[in-house]
Order: structure tokens, then C-alpha cells, then sequence
DNA sequence: GACGAATGCGACATTTCACGTCGCGCCAGG
DNA sequence: CCTGGCGCGACGTGAAATGTCGCATTCGTC
């Protein structure tokens, strides 16, 4: 049993990115913990075997006696197992397509990874094959046309409110609120970050106050984690703050029986992605689809109907369709005048 | 320099995951290759010594005379430097949101990261302070519901799939193609992976047919990629195949000045998320806002105006007006009836 | 059915290298 | 100026890693 090579893992294991740091000291008390008894003088031989290596590139950096470690901020990720190629074009496709929906700034920390799998891909092509092939070229994304932009968040900005929030600590920052024309100074303690639609919200208490706001990241201009631990709101709950707050609409109604007429081209897509797993389709006539499926019939499920235009007609639950007829009566009476 | 643990992580890191295996002749040849020269005794010692260990958890599979060695499908990731707070934050929200934007096949292959992502929050956690809080309490992401059922896949099929692509080998499996009841056996050159709305498509050209398909990586049952490398197709576009056989709208129309009159909450939600970097909002009476915003005016942009029922009505330019009325009107009479 | 080639594996001798120990130099703090 | 902590070069030792050989097993081919 190789017991060094497992410790030369554990070691590179310990060694934090960038902007953290360890001591050799610290290391070895790890280590020791862990189980692997072993002098100091060996850790120190390791480190230095390790950093020569220019495959592992981890760095050192000597204050006053004392030698920290820490990997590169931007050295490649070293993993094990390697990516699949379907793992390396799950993060390619997230990295090209995610802003649409993600927050900015959670991208942008998965470089590394994203650095990865395009080796993974481009590896995979070039060394079995001399076939230069991009993988750009074979694999296509037909992507929505992001109607909307979301807010561009600066990551020196976001970063330290995501260490407040996650540590527990008070954030103090500057704050352009809805509708204010310059920035304010807040001081506040956060409580929960609540995504929506690619835009971050924190939910937190201002210094003074005792009810919860909540903050569009890409509002804060400044913000700097404070040592300060929050103060404690035991009663809070953010699944509940939200579901009242952010007035979303629940996905959880009860399922009923969702009969529709659709249209051909809307038949086709439906046999692709099907509104329900039980869901079943009939031609009624030249241009005209059944569509039966047990759905629940909330907010999200209107707003695809509408979208459809005169492709879809609700059919069954009766109550349903003369909701759909009175919504569709409302938007022809706005054209009508 | 330490040759030896060194060697260790080439190995492992060479070891593909499970459905994939590499034999030790091979792990020899490529150890050789990357400037490891070493008799193959070792090679087969140095992986016995690895699997011994319960923490690496390499599993070997004998075929006839030859030992395969592999990652098990769902062993831990190894990755060296350990995740940051933001990163593991990152994955988690793709983790959540993913099923609306990727295909199912995707995701699911990023199990293994999804899970270390979860250590990293709450380990970080609560080594840091005694809080014992999950990282779901402080995190909440609000969701679209999901109107429509991606179609499931089996990620056994569909890496060698993405396999064959990536590496130009030709492929053999069963599909069972759109209406018919059994799959069939097809030999087919791959020359390109669509995908569009969490459905992909293999678009392939069948072994003695010169135009190509698209076949749902979903209706394959069984899939193998081959040795034979893919029938070379130098005219193949895979972006103008797209657009043509995917009849998708492309997003790219020219764009023009867009005038709204929408409701009040459409207007505090457009305050957040902008419909161009130039929008602009104006209120108009106690119940509407005007919306001016230049965008281009695509299909997407027109069943996002649609979903929102009786709360926007199109202003400018006047012929998108009058044709927003048409499709208005024509849901008005599919109601009537 | 038999033979050869390829592979895995146990055994053994050898050598390398990984380890602990010691000592010196450097830096910080008292 | 002294003391303690740390890094690092040197050295001897012993364990571990390596190459070699031989035998068993399996597969393909004649």
C-alpha cells in the first residue's frame, strides 16, 4: 500500500486556491490528524517536490519565516476521475448558455472547470484523430432569444456579500434603491440570497430595524463583510419569506385533467416534450390535435398557453376554459379600441 | 522530484469512469508516452496497490486474460483545489434550475459534482462557525415550473453517442424513429448534436444515404460507437443545418424601436429586468406605464408579449401593432365558437 | 485439439529514494 | 542580545519500489 502517494493526495487536497493560504505548520497538523505520522522536515521535502513539478503548479509565498502554500488563483483544476465528454459538454453548454439564466457572477467562478472541459473536448478530438475539429462546430445550442437582459452584478462586489451571508457576518456596502438616483450607505444583516429569473435578491435587516428587505445584487456598488457576527432571527424562514415576498406562484396545485386542442405544428412538439408522462394525443380532423394530460394547473402553465396564440384552445376543466375565454376576451378588447 | 506519486496521479487520472475502461496494456502505453518509463509489472502492482485502498476506489473488471480498470459510475470526484463557497454555490443552482435548461443526460452526468458541491457548503459551514445552518436555508431559488416533460434519457446510451461524435467514429445502435412502435437497428456517420428546448438531437447521415437526419437522443434504446471513422461531409454546416431543418426563429432580425403601454406590475418587473439596455419607462395613468425599449422583433419576443395576456399591449411600430391584433383576435374567435 | 502469444501474478534480489535526525542560518519578538 | 520557531542542507538507514524470471491462464489460429 502506497501510503505516500495517498498523503502527496491529502496534501494537495488541503492546499487552498489563491486568496487563501496554509503554512507548512498547518499542513503537517492536518496531516497528523488525518493519521499520516510523519516529521515535519518530510512535508516541507513534499511541498517543494510538488511545486517543481510545473504539472501541479502549486505556489509558495514566504512571510517572514514562515512559507504558505496556496494553488494559483487561475491554475487548472485537477481532478480525478477526468471528465466525461458528456460531463465536459454539460459545463460547456452551462457555460455558454447559463447567463440567460444564472446570476452573473456564479459563472464566472467555474472558469477553471470550464478551462477543463474544453481540454476534455478538444483533447478527446485531436489526440485520437488528427481531425482538427472545434467542438463548436458539432455541437449547435438553438438557445431562447433572452428576451430580457438580466443586470450585469460586478463579482468584487457580490463576493464578499456571498461571505457574509454564508459566514454569518454583517455586511456593510452602498445600496441604489428602487427608484433612488445615488447609492446609499446601509449597514444590514443578511439572512438569505433568493434567486429569481437570473436576478439575485439578498433578503436582509437593516441596522436598526427589525423587518427584512430585500436587495437586488446588481444594486450594491460597495460591500465589505464586516467581523461583526448578524444578529439572530430565529423565526425567519427564507423558503417562507419568499413565497410570500416574491408572490411567485406556487407550482404545487392540485393536478387535474387537462384537455386541449392543438394545433399540428403544436402536436409535433408536444410528442417531444410531453406536458405530462401520462399525456395522450389524437387527430381530431385535418388541422386539429386531442392533447389529454393530468397537469397542475398554475400561473406558469397560463402564461405557456397564452403564448401559443390561436395554435391552442383550452377545452377541459370547463371552469378553466372560461377563465382562458375571459383572459383572451380582455386582450382582444385592448386591441379593439 | 518524486516520480513515483507523481506517476500514481497520471494513473488515476487516466482511468476513465465506469461504462468506459482502460486495460493495463493500454494505461502502459500511454504511462510510456507521457514520459514514465516503467516495466508493466509495476503498472499492475501500482493499480492493485491503488484499488486496495477504500478511499481511491479504482474497481477492476476481468475480461478473458485482460484486466480493465475503472472509476465506479458514481465514486466521489477527487479535484484538487477543493471548491470554493461560490463555485459549490454555482453548481448547486445549476443542480436546481438545470432540469428547465439542459437535457436530462447532461445534468445527471454532473451527479458526482453535484454531490461534492454539497459537501463544500456544508462543510464550509459549519468548520468555520458552530451555526449549524444548511446552506438551503440561506439559499432559495424561485423556479419556473416546468410546464413541459423533458424527455428522459439513459446515460449509457448516450456517451458513446456523444463519444462517436466527438471522436469521428461512426455509430451503431437501435432507434426507434418518430411514429414507429420497435426500434431499429442503424449504422449512421454522426456529423453533429442539436440541441433546442432540453431535447438534443443527433443529426447523422445513415450508412449508404447521403443526406442527413435528426434523430432524439431519447428514441435510441442501445448505441455503440465504432472503430470505422465517419464518411467525410465537407459542405456540412452544422449553424445553417440548424437553422434550416429546426425551423427555429433566428433571433437576429434587425431591431427597431418598440413602444408598450403595460400594466403596473409588468413595469416594476421590467424595472428589474429590462427589455434592452436603452428601455425606458414612463408612467402614464394611475394604471399603465409606457414601455420604449429598440429590440428586435422575433418570434420569441412575440409569444413573450403573448403570455402576458391583457397586461401589455403592442403601441409601435404599427404594423407589429396590427399584428398583434390579428393573432389577438384569432384566439378571440377559437373562443367564441 | 494443440500450440503460441499475450496477460496476470507470485517470488526474489537489488537499488533507489523516502524518511528521521541533526545542525546551521534566518527572522521575529521580548 | 537572547530565545524560539521555521526552513533547509546533509547524512545514514531501512523500507519500499522496481526489474527479472517463471508459471498459470486465456484466447485465437492453425
Amino acid at each position: 500500500m502506497s501510503d505516500t502517494a495517498l498523503r502527496y493526495l491529502a496534501m494537495l487536497r488541503m492546499i487552498p486556491r489563491y486568496p487563501q493560504m496554509i503554512s507548512t505548520a498547518e499542513l503537517h497538523k492536518k496531516l497528523q490528524h488525518q493519521g499520516f505520522l510523519i516529521d515535519v522536515r518530510s512535508v516541507q521535502r513534499n511541498l517543494s517536490a510538488l511545486s517543481a513539478h510545473h504539472e501541479i503548479a502549486i505556489s509558495c509565498e514566504t512571510q517572514g519565516a514562515i512559507n504558505y502554500w496556496f494553488w494559483p488563483a487561475h491554475s487548472k483544476v485537477f481532478d480525478m476521475p477526468v471528465f466525461s465528454v458528456s460531463q465536459a459538454l454539460a459545463i460547456r453548454l452551462i457555460a455558454d448558455y447559463g447567463p440567460e439564466l444564472l446570476p452573473a457572477g456564479f459563472l464566472d467562478s467555474l472558469g477553471p472547470y470550464v478551462e477543463r472541459a474544453d481540454e476534455t473536448l478538444s483533447g478527446s478530438i485531436n489526440s485520437r484523430l488528427q481531425q482538427v475539429a472545434d467542438w463548436r462546430s458539432k455541437v449547435h445550442m438553438i438557445r431562447s432569444a433572452a428576451v430580457l437582459h438580466p443586470p450585469a452584478v460586478d463579482p468584487n462586489v457580490v463576493e464578499p456579500i456571498y461571505m457574509a451571508l454564508m459566514e454569518g457576518r454583517r455586511l456593510s456596502g452602498r445600496y441604489r434603491s428602487h427608484g433612488a438616483s445615488e447609492p446609499r450607505r446601509i449597514l444590514i444583516d443578511p439572512l438569505g440570497l433568493v434567486v429569481k429569473q437570473g436576478v439575485s435578491y439578498l433578503v436582509a435587516v437593516h441596522d436598526g430595524y427589525e423587518d427584512c428587505r430585500h436587495h437586488a445584487l446588481h444594486r450594491f456598488t460597495e460591500s465589505e463583510a464586516l467581523e461583526a457576527p448578524v444578529r439572530e432571527f430565529p423565526d425567519f424562514d427564507l423558503a417562507n419569506y419568499a413565497a410570500e415576498s416574491f408572490s411567485y406562484p406556487e407550482p404545487g396545485k392540485r393536478p387535474c385533467k387537462l384537455v386541449l386542442a392543438v394545433s399540428e405544428s403544436l402536436a409535433e412538439y408536444l410528442e417531444e416534450r410531453p406536458l405530462s408522462d401520462d399525456q395522450r394525443l389524437k387527430q381530431e380532423d385535418e388541422d386539429w390535435f386531442r392533447c389529454t394530460a393530468t397537469v397542475g394547473l398554475n400561473d406558469e402553465l397560463h402564461w405557456w398557453l397564452l403564448s401559443f396564440g390561436d395554435q391552442v384552445k383550452v377545452i377541459r376543466p370547463l371552469g378553466y376554459m372560461r377563465q382562458m375565454r375571459a383572459a383572451v376576451t380582455s386582450m382582444y378588447q385592448l386591441y379593439a379600441e
